[in-house]
DNA sequence: GTAATCTATATAAAAATTTATATAGAGGTG
DNA sequence: CACCTCTATATAAATTTTTATATAGATTAC
């Protein structure tokens, strides 16, 4: 129940649904991805609960914004949640698990062909993480060391990003020499 | 809907439902996790479905064992899914949100504890694939080069957990050093 | 000016997942 | 021999997630 949790942190500064959508897509891409159609009625179910606060602003364009916020009862779950500890092992690649059954191919081509295309869409991610990351660098003097704290935990989970998606490229090279040699 | 698909690639081998979990626990746990209520209904929906067959067998100890065998019918599916190429982007990691949100615990102290407790069960998950893959290296001579094709994939996969994962523990340490020059 | 696209919010239906619980035989412990 | 644990299979209920669809004003493209 982890997408309640993360709303109550991105809602601490507060935004419409539309806005949550795209801090999903732009800074969270890195590690959970949601749909507005799961977005919206977890907003909802929230501020039921005295969770998130709302407030109707005019909108500039399109029809009227609701504003979400988290509450102080909110942000108490929120502080919940991180103390009970680092949640893992629950996570999911699905793009692990078809490498894990590449041989159900027929063909050691076919099998290239899966790990090209993996290592293509992996390069472009890594590139794009790396950008946000010198971007975020170019704005403090003495990264990371001078960062204030309320940005510094978000760029730790982008410098882990780099890394990580960085090792993944690694693996894929590796792998597409390897299965080279079997064709 | 990966993990019909993943349970097609498992009982390619003949396997029951209850060996499947240890599957999932010992070898998937790197990159998927699911419990036995949910293998059972997706057993059985795959069976309906014509892409599982069953046998029962007698079990030395407790009740009848069913084992299931991935039909033709579902070694297509599988094929299938695997050549539509690879799924990315839907990842979740539950912890690097808890690290994104870390700064809405008060204290710098609280947020350590919580980068050393990450640390900790990272290095342990490292330690564990390591034993694996040392494991896997000492079952074939020139590895992974004359690894028959049916384990290289899976190797591939615990490689790359090997590699993943100590990327995360260096960020870790990286991360609780940066952490302590702001106590 | 009208068609397409974008911003914005939302619901319905279907499917998957989690959490909790039920059952029952076999083997070991005290 | 009563109790516990392990193997093994399974269901119920609640919740979450996915996929598809609806609506409507504002902006842009042609």
């Amino acid at each position: 129940m982890s997408l309640q949790h993360i709303l109550l942190g991105i809602l601490q500064e507060p935004k419409s649904g539309y806005d949550v959508k795209k801090m999903f897509d732009e800074i969270f891409s890195n590690f959970w991805s949601a749909e507005l159609s799961q977005i919206y009625p977890q907003l909802k179910k929230l501020a039921d609960n005295g969770k998130l606060s709302i407030t109707e602003e005019e909108s500039s364009k399109g029809p009227n914004k609701k504003v979400y916020q988290t509450t102080q009862q909110g942000i108490e779950e929120l502080v919940d949640w991180i103390e009970q500890g680092p949640v893992v092992h629950t996570e999911r690649h699905a793009y692990l698990a078809q490498t894990f059954f590449l041989n159900s191919l027929s063909g050691t081509e076919k099998k290239l062909e899966f790990m090209q295309a993996l290592h293509q869409e992996m390069h472009q991610w890594h590139q794009h993480l790396c950008g946000i990351l010198e971007q975020a660098k170019s704005e403090v003097d003495n990264f990371p060391y001078d960062v204030p704290d309320e940005s510094f935990y978000p760029q730790l989970t982008l410098m882990m990003g780099v890394k990580k998606v960085g090792a993944i490229v690694e693996w894929c090279e590796e792998a597409i020499e390897l299965i080279k040699l079997r064709l």
